[in-house]
DNA sequence: AGGCGTTATGATCATTCATCATAACGACAA
DNA sequence: TTGTCGTTATGATGAATGATCATAACGCCT
C-alpha cells in the first residue's frame, strides 16, 4: 500500500511538461539522441518523438535540437530553454517526493 | 501556466484510492445514491459504479452499502472503513495541495 | 557509390474508457 | 393485488486515445 503521484504543468489545458516526459528529456540529453532515450526509456522512437514534438509546439519553443545524417546517423541534444526548464522541474519533483512520504506516513492510518 | 498533480494509492501495483475516486465517494455520500453522484459529477451511472466495485474488489473490502427497491428506489452510502478511507485522503490531499502551490512559487520560474 | 544509424512522418492496430441499453428489486399507491 | 417509479446491477457496443509497425530522407564515412 503506497502513495504514488504524478506532476505536470499545463498551458491552456494542455500538459507540456510532466514526470514522465522530464524523464525522457532527461535521457535525451544523456544519451545525445532520440532514438537511445527512447530505447533506454522502453518505448517506441515514434512516441517519444511525438511527445518531444508535443511539447514543442504547445510551449512554443524549440526543446530539442535535432540534425540528420552524418557519422553517427545524427542526434540530439537539449536547448538552453529545455535543459532549464528540466532542472526547475527536477527539483521541483525532489522537494514533492519528499513532502509526499512525510506527509502519507503522518496522516494515513489504515483501518485494521 | 499552472501545476497540476494527481495522487493515488496503489495495492500490488492496483489503484485504490485516487482524488477522483475520493470525490466520487464523497458525493455518494452527500447525496445518498450512487446514481445521483454520478449525475452530479457528470459521468454514466455504469462508471461510477465500476469505480466504486473495482475498489472494493481490490482493497477486500465493501465501501459502500447499497440497497435496490424500496420507496425511493433504493440508494447507498458509505461503510464507516470508506468513510475512514475518505477522511484520511482529504486531508492527505489538502496538505498536498497547499504544498504544491508554495514551492511551485518559489522554486519554477520561466525563462522570459 | 553504397552502407549505416539517425530524424521525421504516414498508417494501422490494440486497448482502454465512456456510453447506451436492459433486467431485477422492493416500497408505496391505487 | 397490481402497476409505477427510481434505484442497483450488468451486458454490449462505440469512440478515442495511445502504442506499434513501416517507410522516406538525410549526411558522413569507408
Amino acid at each position: 500500500m503506497q502513495p504514488h503521484y504524478n506532476l505536470w504543468i499545463e498551458i491552456d489545458g494542455q500538459v507540456v511538461l510532466s514526470l514522465w516526459r522530464a524523464e525522457l528529456l532527461r535521457a535525451v540529453a544523456r544519451h545525445g539522441s532520440i532514438s537511445a532515450a527512447a530505447e533506454r526509456i522502453g518505448i517506441p522512437y515514434r512516441t517519444a518523438w511525438q511527445k518531444i514534438h508535443e511539447m514543442e509546439t504547445r510551449l512554443g519553443r524549440k526543446l530539442v535540437e535535432t540534425q540528420t545524417g552524418g557519422s553517427h546517423g545524427g542526434g540530439a541534444r537539449l536547448t538552453p530553454t529545455a535543459a532549464l526548464y528540466l532542472e526547475q522541474f527536477d527539483r521541483f519533483a525532489h522537494d514533492l517526493d519528499r513532502f509526499i512520504a512525510e506527509s502519507f506516513a503522518a496522516n494515513f492510518h489504515l483501518p485494521d
